[in-house]
DNA sequence: GTAAATGTTCGGGC
DNA sequence: AGCCCGAACATTTA
């Protein structure tokens, strides 16, 4: 449906890049595949300071929901943070004893290192306090989940059925073996499946096709060899420039791509000023230009 | 006060 | 069985 809301406070301007900016940063702070960068404070070369001496959470809250806290906070305490890993939209920290501690950021989940000393605001649902540092998840809407095992083999909630898009196993065969299972659907709701395209979220969807110009409303069953050409290629550099970006400190993806215009009302194609359009595709608002996307 | 927002799951209807 | 759609989740923002 187009969104015809003609009532923005400020009369009009609707201007509100700083929060359409800020949205995907947290998004993609965890879909970045290198979390050694944020990690490398975290881990030093003196072992006690690795150790998890307590943690902060509200055992109530939804994020928690399928995890038994008690057994969490039991097992966490004393063990060492020894690796950590990032998929797509989730995390997987691995400790001493065969403990493993999954996150999923949802819509608005972040993760961030605090001093030690930090105390919590109203929605950081997890804090794990080691002797020098906090590691903080905070998450308003509660999409996010916090997931917690017990064992020595990664926990079956981590595996995945797709590589990471910017290693070499997302290839070309994949992505077509992957389309040709979802023949029916819109390409845009073939894109946000997680279980083909790790990571991908609404405005890299809307992002890849337009920089593919492909309309995301088409069946991948019509789309011709070349578009998915296109869309294979654009997905991977629509990741790698956003990990070189967003992922890697939080700064601006490149002015002229698409997620700078898709939430304004007034949004123009970045290459022909042409206005963009709106509707729902896959149950998720979605901007393409006329112009570019057949 | 209202609608929409970065995501995913679940249930109902076809 | 499989597919599509809408609702639900909890909160903030415009």
């Amino acid at each position: 449906m187009p969104r015809k809301s003609a009532k923005v406070p400020g009369g009009g301007s609707g201007r509100s890049a700083g929060d359409v900016i800020l949205a995907p940063k947290a998004q993609y702070f965890l879909t970045s595949s290198s979390p050694q960068d944020g990690s490398s404070d975290w881990r030093t070369r003196d072992c006690s300071i690795h150790q998890i001496v307590d943690l902060g959470l509200h055992a109530r809250n939804r994020v928690f929901r399928g995890s038994d806290v008690g057994k969490l906070r039991q097992r966490l305490i004393g063990e060492k943070l020894l690796s950590s890993h990032a998929r797509g939209k989730r995390m997987l920290f691995k400790f001493s004893g065969g403990v493993w501690l999954g996150i999923h950021l949802g819509m608005t989940g972040k993760i961030r290192v605090e001093s030690a000393d930090y105390r919590p605001g109203k929605h950081d649902h997890l804090v794990l306090l080691q002797r020098e540092r906090a590691l903080v998840f905070t998450d308003s809407r509660q999409f996010g989940q916090v997931r917690f095992y017990h064992g020595s083999d990664e926990p079956d909630w981590w595996k995945s059925g797709a590589p990471e898009i910017i290693s070499r196993e997302f290839d070309r065969k994949f992505v077509d073996q992957f389309l040709d299972r979802h023949l029916k659907a819109p390409i845009k709701a073939a894109l946000l499946i997680q279980n083909g395209f790790p990571g991908i979220g609404n405005w890299m969807a809307d992002e890849i096709l337009w920089r593919a110009k492909v309309l995301p409303s088409k069946r991948t069953t019509k789309l011709s060899a070349r578009e998915c050409t296109a869309i294979f290629r654009v997905t991977k550099f629509v990741v790698r420039r956003s990990l070189e970006t967003l992922g890697k400190d939080f700064s601006d993806p490149p002015r002229n791509w698409l997620i700078h215009q898709k939430w304004k009302r007034d949004g123009v194609c970045p290459i022909h000023r042409t206005p963009l359009r709106h509707a729902t595709v896959a149950g998720r608002t979605t901007a393409w230009c006329p112009r570019c996307q057949r």
